[in-house]
DNA sequence: CTCGGAATTGGGCGACCGACCAAGACAATC
DNA sequence: GATTGTCTTGGTCGGTCGCCCAATTCCGAG
């Protein structure tokens, strides 16, 4: 038994290797030897339990996506605009926008507009995300609330991008403009 | 003369052969040999004109950003939000989000992050950017100018990034959303 | 203890890379 | 026509690439 699960424990830490390689680097930067280098294996490895390079670096980032979409959204549920905004821009906060989960982010939209497969397995990481931001301002009781959140997590993804540039672009300065985006008629509570 | 003329010719060529393959290949899969042939010189040409990949590429990158930003933001003075918006959301319909460059914003965006020279550059491109939004929505009485033009160009670039995956993330979607991002207190005269 | 098969190693293949350079091409100047 | 200086060519260098595979290691079943 000791032979496959070790085997899973190499494939789980070229994956991971894959996630930081991706990030420091660059998707098509990445090469078979720093990755198996990375994950202290021998160089063959790579191509044992995965199809490609390609292959692999693409279940890397599709799964570190995931992640990161679930995460974005789990507490939503039940907060107001203004609550749940808070909750959002608080979790983008954690990534300063040079770091390896906002590269990778990029990276991945990137690569997908020249790699068909991964253009499919991105797409269904962004309409979870999208799904849940609609539910959300349904129930918060947005106007428009499929392409709000549609734009929202086009903004999101945007204003990672542009902290990678402009570190001062943190959540306290984009929460009182994107506040405007998400106010029904205000009478959230909310003072000012 | 015709020795310098061709000169400066085939540097153009090469920045221009440069901005179609950044876009296609991605920024480090571009290389002098490919470079070379789309422009349809020898291959040594590249370290002649420039003096290292990295050079052609930055240069390139950065003369086609100022271009695209300056377009973007050329008619807004005088506008009203709403017509404003609509301008930029017109010219930003011009890319269809895995078009060249869309392609290349991106790409630039993502080796800014590990080149500190093109950093330096593309900020200023930004800043120039950021800069016309604020005199326009200042002008136009949009609350917190500053910010709300940060956000407003995060936003199209993150619009821009999800167009890749989502053709139907057009102007006509995103503007009605946006356009509460812009509301003062909605004495424009627009209905709704 | 002895197999059998999965996991792993390290090297080899042809191809391509960025950078460099000696040699040729060619227009302008004398 | 000879000379000068810029532009251009095509090839070479050491290195890295993705992918492949024979050989080796290693564990659990018999």
């Amino acid at each position: 038994m000791t032979a496959a699960t070790q085997g899973e424990q190499v494939r789980k830490r070229l994956l991971q290797a894959a996630t930081e390689l991706i990030s420091e680097r660059g998707w098509s930067a990445v090469s078979t030897r720093t990755l198996a280098q990375r994950a202290g294996v021998g160089p063959g490895l790579v191509h044992y339990h995965f199809a490609s390079l390609q292959a692999l670096l693409t279940e890397a980032a599709i799964q570190t996506l995931h992640t990161i979409a679930e995460e974005a959204t789990a507490q939503l549920d039940q907060t107001t605009p203004r609550e749940g905004l808070a909750l959002i821009l608080a979790d983008l906060d954690r990534y300063p926008g040079d770091d390896p989960a906002s590269c990778l982010v990029t990276e991945t939209y990137l690569a997908a507009t020249r790699d068909q497969d991964l253009r499919r397995a991105i797409t269904q990481v962004l309409d979870l995300l999208r799904q849940r931001l609609t539910t959300w301002l349904t129930a918060a009781a947005v106007p428009d609330p499929r392409a709000t959140a549609a734009v929202l997590a086009a903004t999101l993804d945007g204003v990672m991008l542009h902290r990678a540039l402009d570190p001062d672009l943190t959540g306290p300065t984009v929460e009182p403009v994107l506040r405007r985006l998400l106010t029904p008629d205000d009478h959230t509570g909310a003072p000012r």
